[in-house]
DNA sequence: ACAGGAACCTGATAGC
DNA sequence: TGCTATCAGGTTCCTG
């Protein structure tokens, strides 16, 4: 499930690859993963542009093309990376050609991934609603202490429910929620409301803390997860609660738990974080 | 305005 | 062994 580490890991590796190449081919193996605008429209409209600059915002990727703006989201299963030869993947979805060879492939098993061209005006406009929405990023300026204590204070639901809002944080999806929330010691199943100044604090440090170990880790690979050259990350080796029911948590040996909080599999040490 | 849940999808896995 | 039901979760959409 790619999150914000794995996004921008994708990133820092198809990046150097396809910056100042212009794509010469588009081979749309399942139009409905384009979704805006027609499939025919799409392709005439990035054909034969160079790409200038490619930059990701919470989840989403974005290829600043010449006049263009290509925008990909690979939800649960997508992947993005770069090829020369023949495209083997029977989950390749599309295929952009660059004029050095190099093919840029998305692929997705479950086919639940979006790419969008969006033309200057609509570029403006933010056509795209959860783009457009986007809260700020962790490891941002813009996401301070005060802003998580107020965001979570006039919340009724969960915790980690704000947490998963990306109109909130940008980036955070179940891994890094649950991974935050643990490092933190705080329940995910806590009113968002109720944390004191402290615990606030401590969820700030940790979100932060997090995203900036998983990067440096080249992200988690729980299955699908693959980088820009197709490899896969290693943060999954530095997990604290995610992924490990019954195993014991790595402070005090009590046996992690896996419950449903705001309609996802959430895992969490019961002694720790009560 | 906000919270909660369904729908979108299909490969992998658990259970029979 | 082989089949079927269930699970996985990011986002959008709908309902209360």
């Amino acid at each position: 499930m790619p999150e914000l580490p794995e996004v921008e890991t994708i990133r820092r590796t198809v990046a150097p690859r396809i910056v100042g190449r212009s794509i010469c081919g588009v081979e749309v193996r399942l139009p409905r993963i384009i979704r805006q605008p027609e499939p025919e429209e799409f392709v005439r409209l990035i054909m034969g542009k160079k790409i200038v600059q490619m930059e990701r915002r919470g989840k989403y990727l974005l290829c600043h093309i010449k006049d263009a703006l290509l925008v990909i989201h690979l939800r649960m299963t997508g992947r993005l990376y770069c090829q020369t030869g023949d495209v083997n993947d029977r989950f390749a979805r599309v295929i952009f050609s660059l004029d050095d060879g190099t093919k840029l492939v998305f692929a997705d098993s479950r086919t639940l991934g979006t790419i969008y061209a969006l033309e200057p005006n609509q570029m403006a406009a933010k056509s795209l609603k959860g783009l457009a929405a986007l809260g700020p990023e962790p490891l941002s300026p813009q996401f301070t202490e005060d802003y998580l204590a107020a965001s979570l204070r006039h919340r009724r639901g969960k915790v980690k429910a704000v947490l998963l809002d990306q109109t909130v944080i940008a980036g955070l999806g179940n891994i890094y929620a649950d991974e935050s929330l643990a490092l933190a010691r705080i329940n995910p199943a806590r009113p968002a409301a109720s944390l004191c100044r402290d615990e606030v604090s401590r969820l700030f440090q940790a979100i932060n803390a997090v995203i900036r170990e998983a990067i440096q880790h080249r992200g988690t690979t729980f299955r699908d997860y693959r980088d820009g050259e197709n490899r896969k990350g290693s943060h999954q080796e530095h997990l604290r609660v995610y992924g490990r029911r019954g195993l014991p948590c790595l402070e005090c040996g009590s046996l992690i738990e896996r419950t449903e909080v705001a309609g996802r599999g959430t895992h969490f040490c019961p002694r720790c974080q009560q």
